[in-house]
DNA sequence: AGATTGACTGCAT
DNA sequence: CATGCAGCCAATC
């Protein structure tokens, strides 16, 4: 039943079960950042979370395209694939995109699992 | 085992 | 607001 199939590197002592399991929280409609997937996961840095979610892309559960970089944009280049279907999936759950391509992190920013936007 | 890369972040210029 | 530099840790060659 384990997805070793998969082309994921697993077996990190858990770092990436930490980050997916952050992701899984995120609410639809909401975004959250590499920074804020990488503080609440524990240990680990914002460049493990972005190789988590290259890793992950496809094939899980894990709502990957719910996470974005800082500047409240989507880290993937235009042109590649995941981007236009990162922005795709995110208008589809409500989420709105700036003239420049960017989301508002004060309005749609993920403020952390059990918390509320209040 | 060493070097390189990567969906990042924060601060300085 | 754009660009440059350093820090971070794991995966890959």
């Amino acid at each position: 039943m384990s997805e070793r199939s998969l082309g994921r590197p697993a077996r990190s002592g858990g770092i990436h079960e930490s980050i997916y399991s952050i992701v899984r929280l995120i609410p639809s409609g909401r975004v959250a950042t590499y920074g804020q997937i990488a503080a609440f996961a524990g240990r680990c840095t914002p460049r493990m979370v972005g190789y988590a979610m290259a890793s992950v892309a496809s094939g899980s559960d894990v709502p990957w395209h719910r996470v974005i970089n800082s500047k409240g944009t989507i880290s993937l280049r235009s042109g590649s694939d995941g981007h236009d279907v990162q922005r795709s999936m995110l208008e589809s759950e409500g989420v709105v995109f700036d003239e420049r391509g960017r989301v508002e992190l004060g309005r749609f920013g993920w403020t952390g699992p059990g918390l509320k936007q209040g």
